[in-house]
DNA sequence: TAGATTGTTAATCGATTAACAATC
DNA sequence: TAGATTGTTAATCGATTAACAATC
């Protein structure tokens, strides 16, 4: 039944854009803008006009001819298409410096994004709170996930604990993780990952610095 | 002359790649393996065996059929090509929660990045250390990129001083920005920029846990 | 109306995957 | 040798871009 995943589905590059063209509306908004064309959108981020009208599309959202779209309508419909209304708790595993910035970053509520604890195996670091979410021992991981039947865990251990965590994860009943760690971890089919690999990224940027992408 | 910068370009999702086989080689060194196929890193990062054989062909390395790549001498290619040989020196400019995890990340030593110190307009953050990392104020940056002549700044301050942060880099002669905001920062068409999105990505997450994507 | 803009279909481009000859 | 593997050319697939009719 794979194939109805697909109905509609967004191409990630699109789905990526569209919280860029939801900052931008607001900033019009906030300057008093009623309705926005492509056209604008097209020379304030550097993009070209028909992409943008084939990303908004997405959302459903119908414009005018010669006038563009609701500004209001349009980030109603953003909102709606990106989830913005609608909550999602998730656990973090590791409470270490980038577990930290993690939980202390604010933004990720903006976008539905609630954190709402952390775990960690050194004593040290749990019984704390950063940012007023508890931190915790990693014994409890698995209790309170399925207790609160979290469905989002982020990776944010070292290297060498990254698959483990990510079993103890899975375990709890965890479908989507958020590796933020180095490795690549392996996980059963129906289980969705996103790596944010920040090697990667560097060399990238370190390549296209050298002209040689 | 653009057309000199694309001799043998990689494409950009092959090179994110290129670290995941190397950090698979390192494990299977590690264990004693002196050679290894296509089909069996295909079997252990779950990818196919003829990408990864087109991914490696970028690093120039030749390999022999029926035995597959001396590991030595596949890891000394990879090294090479990814430039893990010779470090990258950079600056970041501010120092809150994800600044200090980028400056006590130690895993970017190990990709050639060298963040050498940190900037931060909070009197109440300069003058401090992290990682062994010095944190200065904002006033200092323009001096010492100059004297220094670094070209990567990493961009970690709040969404509203991005742009602001970035024009300052730009100003002192920073020809790349790592932008860790969750804002799209406009810069000059010579200036490389590498934007890693948390909310776009926890977006992405989001679609695909739904089975959206 | 004329012209700017939307929405959609077709063409292009680039990355992935398939097919297969060469090799050890 | 036979079979596994490399290296390369061709086919496929998906995203971007171009072209253009519909609309206000």
């Amino acid at each position: 039944m794979a194939f109805l995943n697909n109905i509609n589905a967004v191409p990630e590059p699109s789905l990526r854009r569209l919280p860029l063209y939801r900052d931008y509306l607001l900033k019009v908004k906030s300057e008093g803008g009623l309705f926005i064309s492509c056209t604008q959108i097209s020379s304030a981020l550097g993009l070209i006009a028909v992409q943008i009208r084939k990303d908004l599309a997405f959302t459903g959202i119908v414009g005018k001819p010669k006038v563009g779209y609701d500004i209001d309508e349009l980030l109603s419909a953003l909102d709606n298409y990106l989830g913005l209304n609608n909550t999602t708790e998730a656990f973090l595993i590791g409470a270490g410096n980038l577990g930290a910035a993690l939980l202390s970053y604010d933004g990720f509520e903006a976008c539905g994004l609630h954190i709402i604890a952390a775990f960690d195996n050194d004593p040290s670091k749990t019984s704390r709170e950063i940012n007023k979410k508890k931190i915790m021992p990693v014994e409890k991981f698995q209790n309170l996930t399925k207790r609160m039947k979290i469905n989002i865990g982020i990776l944010a251990v070292p290297a060498e604990e990254a698959q483990s965590s990510a079993d103890l994860m899975i375990n709890a009943g965890i479908k989507a993780i958020w590796n933020f760690t180095s490795v690549k971890i392996s996980v059963p089919d129906d289980i969705v990952v996103q790596h944010e690999n920040f090697a990667a990224s560097f060399l990238v940027l370190s390549k296209k610095l050298k002209g040689l992408l």
